[in-house]
DNA sequence: GACCGTTGCTTGCGTATTGCAAGTGACTTG
DNA sequence: CAAGTCACTTGCAATACGCAAGCAACGGTC
């Protein structure tokens, strides 16, 4: 047995502490993988294509890794939307979707302390904190 | 007046889209930062080796990195709290405080999706949540 | 007063992650 | 049948990360 190797465990099950924070930043705590939630929570995103258009404009190859890492932790799941060549939807999962109070805090914060950006009509905010 | 480059802009001035969530993120979007703004803000952690000694054990010049640029950005200050050598102990700002509610939410996430995290005493949140 | 320990960093350097550009395969359309 | 679209993949250079070590300025110990 290899020194520095634990066995039954892959990369991913490591936890850095068994702080809920941290864990959850270990998922979605980098600069991407929240505006690919955003856009399938609030913009109705479903195809590869759609989220390469987002204004951020993430390159290709961090958008399909970041889909198959939230497909893998199970806060995505895709789905075919054709055949020949097989093409697939992304969706949320309720895991995923959950991410809702999260996007919605950093959202008030970002309106609150960053001038300049983009305010969601004060309408929209309550639809989508009452569900 | 060269290619690439605007006048009156630092690097940091530069807006990936008018988002929020993606202006919050530039700043806090990453595996450590909201870390070290959790140790201020519930562990009331202030000096340098109280961060170091935290659980998920950051890379001490990534904490060095980390609280320069949340000093740069408004979300913390540092005040001397010894002279020779001078020594600062760091602070949240209201603004850095006013992450409170991103936290909560990654909290409850992490708690609710993620087996095996720690749950803070249900009274505990509830005071948090309402200040 | 030569050590040892602590605090708060910085520096070097190998490795991992990013990001840009170009390429690919399976079609569809003109 | 050439050109275009979609959903990726691949190559590779640049950037960021993380580990270990170093270091300055003390304070305490013997």
């Amino acid at each position: 047995m290899k020194p520095g190797k634990k066995p039954g465990k892959k990369a991913a099950d490591f936890k850095r502490s068994p702080c809920p924070i941290a864990n959850t930043l270990d998922l979605v705590g980098d600069k991407w993988t929240l505006l690919i939630v955003r856009d399938l929570l609030f913009f109705g995103k479903r195809q590869y294509r759609e989220f390469s258009a987002s204004p951020e404009r993430i390159p290709s190859n961090i958008l399909a890794d970041r889909l198959k890492r939230l497909e893998r932790a199970g806060l995505v799941a895709k789905t075919p939307y054709q055949q020949r060549p097989v093409r697939y939807a992304y969706a949320l999962t309720p895991t995923g979707a959950d991410l809702k109070p999260v996007l919605l805090a950093l959202i008030e914060w970002g309106n609150r302390h960053i001038a300049g950006t983009y305010r969601p009509p004060a309408e929209r905010l309550r639809k989508e904190r009452r569900r």
